[in-house]
DNA sequence: AATTTTTTGTTATAATATAACAATGTGTAA
DNA sequence: TTACACATTGTTATATTATAACAAAAAATT
């Protein structure tokens, strides 16, 4: 069997849920919603996230254990992500910036590793929720 | 109660046993050396944890659920951080660049929106492993 | 069709983290 | 210096996040 080159119907309802999300999603939250649809348990939620999250179609916010949709259409695999946080409304949103993605990828530090993958989260206050 | 300036001794028995080690700790891990010590339950250590990383002393590696002390003396406080983290062998260290936090700190995307922290996370392969 | 591999379904359990509340300790100020 | 406020502790219970193990079904390859 060669590579996966679509998506699998566990795969496709799972990516279904989190695309119509504006925010991103907890596992358990996903699953909740997506037992009508016939996916019963954790693995099978999970597997699918591991999946998405693989080919890029989805991003894990690592300091809220959540995840959302990739927002660019170009992207084909999870290597270089960055994410704006908003600490009071939790918005997420991805930052899509060509100077810093090119800097980043880009970086060398002191120690020689050359570093194949990246994943960025900053934090503040969304523009709402500073002029409150 | 004026803000605590010092560590408790639950606070130092974790800080001291984060520090002795040359990697990250996870958080079960922690307790499980810390019994010995009198801290029985996982809140104790969370409780530990939580304050150490408010103020700076020690970091939390996001993608790795573990605990790693802060390499810079005169970190007061976890709000711009970078690490690299070995795929093979999960050697994590803390980068200090300034050139890199500069540029982080001053980071501004379209959407207005202003950061008072960051935490980046760079993945590859060690020297050690790629020469392997 | 036989083989190989991926994906699925399922049960159980591991690993990570917090809620709630009573008790104790410590700094501040009357 | 004692009463107040509040931070910290200890403890039990439970919530949340994630994976192990294995049998069965589905799809691609020969």
């Amino acid at each position: 069997m060669q590579k996966q080159t679509f998506l699998t119907k566990n795969q496709q309802i799972v990516l279904n849920l989190v695309e119509k999300s504006s925010q991103p999603l907890k596992a358990y939250s996903i699953l909740f919603n997506v037992q009508k649809k016939g996916l019963k348990a954790p693995l099978q939620v999970y597997r699918a996230l591991d999946k998405l999250v693989e080919i890029g179609k989805i991003h894990k916010i690592e300091s809220r254990n959540a995840f959302i949709a990739c927002q660019d259409s170009s992207c084909q695999i999870s290597k270089a992500t960055a994410f704006s946080i908003c600490e009071s409304c939790e918005k997420v949103t991805e930052i899509n910036n060509s100077k810093l993605s090119k800097y980043l990828n880009n970086f060398k530090d002191s120690s020689g590793m050359k570093y194949s993958k990246y994943n960025l989260e900053f934090f503040g206050l969304c523009k709402k929720c500073k002029n409150k």
